[in-house]
DNA sequence: TTGCGATGTATCGGGCCGATACATCGGGGC
DNA sequence: GCCCCGATGTATCGGCCCGATACATCGCAA
């Protein structure tokens, strides 16, 4: 998963450690809380040895230029990591549906086609309903057995699935019907060079905020 | 986490490891999925070395007989179990205001006293709040540089984490106002029997489910 | 009677985390 | 001029937890 969000955030420009995880921890939001340096350097030197990316030593023309002495290590995709980022982006096993699963390959949908954005949506949809499911079982089944505080837990968390999946639905129709790439360049299935920056669409369904 | 989690469910009823995963499913229900068998063995193991619990081989008057044979294993919370249950109770480390952390303790707020519900509630609700703030930087600085569909993964990550303030909000109010324990049995600072099975107050702050 | 789904115990490799250590840089206080 | 502090930056280690996998029994239905 962190692989992914890696080779992604590297497509778009080389950076160093400290940079990434700052990048990972905005971009990826609420279903990501923030990368440990603890998992950033092991999973980098993994990408490293399995050549989907390399280590430059120091920029020498780096703004506080730093007097050598163990430089800052600047990371940059390869080819390889670019057509495994697509892989990656494409593939669909049951972890792309868990909450930071599912945060990555958001993020970076405006990448994604949308054949594979509707099919993880769907699959998120379905998790999170099947979730929902499971609450409301127990809330109307075993409602008698459980103390107050439990069952406000449950409540809360039946509520935030309800909630979860109403957006999802929104998002889903809002791809189906129009409003989503189609217009400017049609459906290529993962290009390896994804007419850099230009997002395909912007989906806007909540403007109910007070 | 998990450590509190199954002593606390092992201090109501002993029980076998099966029996085990599925109490813990639902009674953590949104806050964590469900305990894979590759954490609850290891984890049993290391309770049964520390002393917190024992493995009973196999009880004979099992409804189905089972013709031994490897039988069920059942656990049992210790002295020392329950003790160590009281102080992981009542404990207030970090990991204690993440998504998982908070949905344990909170699931045995009925044996929790106030001060210490108050104290894990709070806690939780800074943490929340300083990621609403952070998405909120995000939302209004970097408005511009993030495509639609980050932007949009920022907005539903604010619009929830508004949401689980504001029911943590309602939660403090009721422990702080009358509505909470008080007025049953006090506040004994943390009983190893905690009179059995009553519940010291309903909270309910949701009425406007449609 | 065969086979399948639920029940049940257990291990293994690997991802990810928090704590920790160490080093450099810019700036504010004195 | 000096020193300390907070931000920047790289890296390791022990440990929790997960998914995959293996294996065995039971009740039931085809």
């Amino acid at each position: 998963m962190l692989e992914l969000a890696i080779l992604g955030l590297l497509q778009e420009t080389p950076m160093h450690g400290y940079e990434l995880r700052k990048e990972l921890s905005t971009k990826m939001g609420t279903f990501r809380a923030a990368i440990s340096y603890g998992t950033l350097y092991p999973t980098l030197k993994r990408l490293r040895t399995a050549g989907w990316i390399t280590e430059s030593e120091s920029d020498p023309s780096m703004i506080p230029p730093m007097t050598s002495k163990r430089g800052r290590v600047v990371y940059k995709i390869t080819a390889d990591g670019k057509e495994r980022f697509a892989d990656l982006l494409a593939s669909a096993g049951p972890e792309t549906y868990d909450d930071a699963g599912f945060g990555v390959h958001f993020a970076f949908f405006s990448r994604t086609d949308r054949a594979t954005r509707l099919r993880i949506l769907e699959g998120r949809r379905r998790r999170i309903e099947e979730r929902r499911e499971g609450l409301r079982d127990v809330l109307s089944r075993a409602a008698g057995r459980l103390d107050a505080y439990t069952l406000e837990l449950q409540r809360h968390g039946l509520d935030a699935a309800e909630r979860e999946v109403r957006w999802l639905e929104e998002l889903i129709t809002n791809e189906r019907s129009g409003r989503a790439p189609a217009g400017s360049m049609g459906e290529i299935d993962l290009p390896a060079e994804p007419a850099a920056d230009a997002p395909p669409e912007p989906p806007r369904p909540h403007q109910d905020r007070p």
